[in-house]
Formats: C-alpha cells, sequence, structure tokens
DNA sequence: CCATATCGTAAGGTCCCCTTACAAGGTCTC
DNA sequence: GAGACCTTGTAAGGGGACCTTACGATATGG
C-alpha cells in the first residue's frame, strides 16, 4: 500500500464534503435548468421534499415530513407554496377532521414525472463521463454508507 | 449490459443529488462533532471558507471570497465572526491602506491543523467501510466530474 | 490631476430550515 | 360520556448561509 504520509508541500486535496457539495450543486442546478426549460421555472429546491415524497393517492402533511426529516412546519410551507403554484391541492380528509389530504395536482405529476426523468438524464450523462461502472461504484459506496448513517440504533 | 428501463413498480433509487447531500451532512457533521469535543465548539460549517482558503502568511477579503467562490461580504461577515471568537485577527496591510490582512491566531492555526487530520481521519473510516478502492474510486470520480463543472469556458 | 478600478463595509433581502406554542379534532380509560 | 391525553396542522419568530445594491476610502494609470 502506498501510504506516504503526505508531504507538506503538496497541495492538499479538497475535503470530500466540499466535493460532495459541489456534485450535489452541479447536479441540482442542472436538474432545475431543465425543468425551466420545459416550463416549470418555479420551482425550487425546497419542494423537492414533496415531489420526492408524496404518494400517488395523497398524503397527509405528517407523513411528507416525517419521510423528508424534517419538521412539518417547514413542509407545511412548501406545501402552502406549491398549493399557490398550482402544482399540489389539499383536500379535507374525510376519516378525520384534523387531516388534510395533499395531492398532486396534473400539473404536479407532470413535474413530478419530468424531474424524475431528468435525474435519470443526468446521472446517465455523468456515467458517460466518467464510465458507467464508475459511477455505479459511486452510487453504490453512497448508497451504503447514507443508509450506515441513517441506522444509528438497532431496533429493539 | 443490463439496461431494463425500470420497472415503475420498483422502489425508485434514492436520486444522486440526495445522496450527495446526505453523505456531505453527516461527514460534516461528524467534523464538527469532533472538533467540539476537541475544544473548538464554536466552529460552524460556515467559517469553513476562511479556514480553507486562508494562507499561512495570511491574505485579503478579497482573495479569501475569489477562492471561496463567495461574495466578499458572505466572507467577510465570517471573518467578523472569526476574529471574535479568536481564530483570526486583521492587520492593516502596510502595501495598502485599503486593505487588511487577515490572518489565522495561534488557535486558527490549531483549529486549522486539527480539522484537516479529522477530515482525513474520516475519509480513512469511511474507507475502511466500504473498502479503500471503492472509496478512492468514489474520490476520483467526484474530483473529474467536479473539475469538469467547475471550467465552463476555455481560456481565450 | 482626474478618471477609473479596487478594498472593504453597510443595509437589506432570500432561501431553507428550526423552536416554541397552540387550537381543533381524535382516542382511550374509567 | 367525561376527562386525560395524543395527534393534526398552523402561527410566530429566529438563525445560518448566502446574495444584491450602494458607498466611502484608497490606489493606479493616463
Amino acid at each position: 500500500m502506498t501510504d506516504e504520509p503526505r508531504m507538506s508541500d503538496e497541495p492538499r486535496r479538497p475535503p470530500l464534503p466540499w466535493l460532495l457539495a459541489e456534485l450535489k450543486e452541479a447536479t441540482l442546478a442542472e436538474l432545475h435548468a431543465r425543468l425551466a426549460e420545459q416550463g416549470f421555472r418555479e420551482i425550487r429546491e425546497g419542494h423537492g421534499c414533496v415531489f420526492r415524497f408524496i404518494d400517488a393517492e395523497g398524503c397527509r402533511l405528517t407523513d411528507l415530513a416525517e419521510r423528508a426529516g424534517y419538521t412539518k412546519q417547514a413542509v407545511g410551507e412548501v406545501v402552502v407554496d406549491l398549493e399557490g403554484l398550482g402544482y399540489v391541492e389539499r383536500v379535507a380528509d374525510p376519516l378525520d377532521k384534523r387531516a388534510k389530504i395533499i395531492r398532486l395536482t396534473a400539473r404536479g405529476r407532470q413535474a413530478q414525472q419530468v424531474a424524475r426523468r431528468t435525474f435519470d438524464d443526468i446521472e446517465r450523462e455523468l456515467a458517460e463521463r466518467v464510465g458507467e461502472e464508475r459511477l455505479a461504484t459511486v452510487r453504490e459506496v453512497l448508497e451504503e454508507l447514507v443508509v450506515l448513517e441513517a441506522a444509528p440504533a438497532l431496533p429493539a
């Protein structure tokens, strides 16, 4: 193993979190640029927690918040915003008068579909640039590490 | 090549930007946790643009801002903050009365050193978990993509 | 000497997320 | 059923990390 302790005159390599953040920013910027091109100019990064986690028949704010790992207030604001933009609608839950069912509108579903396709497109293009296998390794490693990180305590 | 267009009933894989963001958050949280353990509790993520880019003899705000890719105002606020915390000091530039030289204090250098070591520690631990080669691939691919992304136009 | 560029700062705004607090509606127990 | 107790969503406020616009003070180059 080449285990040189790093000479102090050689340039430091970029911190891993910075690399991760940069690529995240780049890919996300690309996503939103392409969404904008296709008519979804008002969609911002923060809206993702709804588009990503909402289910097809709709669900409650509490569910979205839990899946996204955010507070209900945070997601609530996003939902209000998306409702104003016409991507989402809220209807009273017939089974629970406290709750409201949040559902994608037709336009919302369209946006979701375009976003998903675009994510795949972007990832495919990255694979073309660095090699399919290598990018596959990146995804695998990330998934492993993120899942591990997300399981801090074993269920009793 | 296994090129199945993804059955609509199989669960969607997590978006790449999300994986990147998650691992970034996890590693950065780990960094700050370890910094806190070692007495650098006040250091926050936003301070990184100074610790990362300042040079040993100190430099000007403008330099920091350019290296970090932020505005002078943004970095200026960080510098004020770090000065208040005793990690940085500002001295008048003898060669230019407009400018001030920003330098790490002894404590600042100590923090920088600990942070750098900790970045390396964390990365080494990740490598132990997923395999040295695989993590090396991750870093290589990230560096390639980030560098490519950062060079949008060829210099004339 | 004067136009112009650069150094840092001031003031205010945006985005994305959090905490604390609460009213309205469910649920469970006796 | 009548409380006690949990949920559901909202209101109000705050913080961190950035940005834009604008400026006063110094440097630089005709």
